[in-house]
DNA sequence: TTGTAAGCGTTATCAT
DNA sequence: ATGATAACGCTTACAA
């Protein structure tokens, strides 16, 4: 800037004025606007991000903390931020959540405080206190997708889905193909799978469906956590005729399971999933599962984030929540309970 | 840090020097540096990044420009990248690739350019001739991977996987099985993808067996794609009784296409994918493909890219090239040819 | 051993 | 209508 204000003759402040169509526009001549626009074209000029940040100006960098990206629903949901960042000029910076240690994920993410003007947390950080509690004393806005109910507490201003109405139009549908056996797999820790479970259970106890014991398995969110839950299901001696699954990837492994012993999906078993990621329509047979608006919540959540509407200011109140809702997508994975099962 | 000098009693440049543990650091007195620590800590003082990287510092911050970070196989790649950053002491800014017009693209990249050390190119960029062009003159390390071959030039330094080594594992693999009439599902325009295409092709010609045009199908890179690929195939007069799919995502839309038209995999027709993505082990049947060592390839893309080695001062020679080799990983979507098929 | 001061690229506030 | 200058937070010669 210094170069393109020496070449046009000028002083700096009257480039940057120029530059940045300051409000005082109508005060300045249109000869140097144009002479120096020109010049800054040709010199190639670039504003420097840090030093505009330096003087207080936003940094358009907006920080991502997701628990693992490998995961396809979240890789999604950064593909659908990643837009919409863009949309508003943002960059997303990704934070780093596969630090064993809870000091080394508070730490990461303190530091990813230091370039960002808000923070987006996806999923949710069960048992990373510290991460959360160092996150709510920053200076800065945190915004919680996907963050489980507030029956765990809302520490930060939430985007959730309606995991009630989600289990509810599966075990509706289930209940209407004559399903009365229906078993829960899922992880046992995250609140927003947990969410699920107790709409699993409030529902089978509304429903008057049998709740046997077995009937909710706890598993790690996996293929091989699919596998697993599916045999321990089988050892039953009453056997479900249904499996909700808490997450799309353990019902790929149940559905592979399956396969591998026999067991005919849905003649035999029917299957449904949670989230409708896109290799659901690609499965054999194809599965029935939930899906989620993802890019409407994320663009609530960089609205909450980023957004005008100064959130951060309210003091008084709790931080708000928004809730979105789910659609049941049926596909091929369940069927009518089979006459002899 | 003004208020750290301050509440110390001592000089900015005191503090910095302690704090930074500058190379003087044996000169500074001993009573000093433990003072100013701990008034820092109790400060809850933070290093403020921007300031540092207006003085030249680097930013720590690493771009990745990622075509599409919903194909699961980039997901892991950017996973691993995050990890790998971590452990540098870098973050990763995501940059984003997927504006219709050339013009958005490349605005986004040079923006990008300003805030990060270096930029790393994840995939090819086909037809982003400009997006390319601009990162070229950029004044900054750019690394490629996953860049398809140097058949089409090699503008940045590379890390990329020997393609005609997986292909010809895959085609070994089937060939050993009695297979010859062995048809390919890929996209059409990806440099990465085309060396697959090429590898097969000169397989084929190698060993001899048949190369009927039809054999060469292109579709895009979706469950969808696959599933239009088995129906062209299926149409052939001479049906193909093995395919090898470009990437897994297709491989999956081909066993879901089979599994619907009542085909058996891999009793009537063996299906090999390429990329060995998570979800690969969860299919019905579970996916022969090949794997690539994504940690590794990351790494060294990293390491070119912000490692100590100085590649951009070596301005006579081509950029470097680093070539990994993938592992055929065998499971249950290949078998014997069918006797009569 | 420590303090002073200049400068990184911008923008805002005064002057002129 | 434009120019000079200070300030953002930090590092680093250079001076003391």
């Amino acid at each position: 800037m210094k170069d393109v204000a020496a070449a046009a003759g000028v002083a700096q402040s009257t480039v940057s004025r120029i530059l940045n169509d300051a409000p005082v526009r109508i005060r300045v001549s249109d000869a140097t606007r144009e002479r120096v626009h020109a010049i800054a074209a040709e010199l190639g000029y670039r504003p420097h991000p840090f030093a505009r940040a330096l003087r207080g100006a936003p940094s358009m960098l907006l920080g991502a903390v997701v628990r693992d990206i490998t995961d396809p629903f979240f890789a999604e949901a950064i593909e659908a931020m990643s837009v919409e960042c863009d949309k508003r000029g943002y960059s997303v910076v990704l934070g780093h959540a596969h630090a064993k240690a809870d000091e080394a994920l508070a730490l990461t993410a303190v530091l990813e405080t230091r370039h960002c003007d808000a923070i987006v947390l996806v999923g949710d950080f069960y048992g990373e206190r510290r991460l959360v509690e160092d996150l709510r004393s920053a200076p800065l806005p945190v915004v919680a997708l996907w963050h489980g109910s507030e029956r765990h507490g809302r520490p930060f201003p939430t985007v959730a889905v309606d995991a009630a109405a989600g289990i509810n139009a599966a075990l509706d549908h289930l209940t209407s193909l004559g399903h009365r056996r229906i078993a829960y797999v899922g992880g046992a820790t995250r609140y927003v799978i947990r969410d699920r479970e107790v709409a699993y259970q409030e529902y089978l106890a509304a429903a008057g469906l049998p709740q046997a014991e077995g009937y909710i398995c706890h598993v790690p969110n996996t293929i091989g956590g699919g596998e697993l839950g599916l045999s321990t299901l089988l050892g039953l001696v009453q056997r479900p005729t249904a499996i909700l699954a808490a997450t799309d990837t353990l019902a790929f492994g149940l559905i592979h399971a399956a396969a591998a012993r026999g067991i005919g999906v849905p003649a035999q078993l029917s299957i449904v999933g949670f989230d409708d990621i896109q290799l659901a329509a690609g499965t054999v047979p194809s599965l029935t599962t939930v899906r989620m608006p993802i890019t409407e919540m994320v663009a609530a959540g960089v609205e909450l984030a980023v957004g005008d509407a100064g959130w951060l200011s309210s003091d008084g109140q709790p931080p708000p929540r928004v809730v979105f809702q789910p659609t049941l997508i049926v596909r091929n994975s369940t069927g009518p309970v089979a006459p002899e099962s």
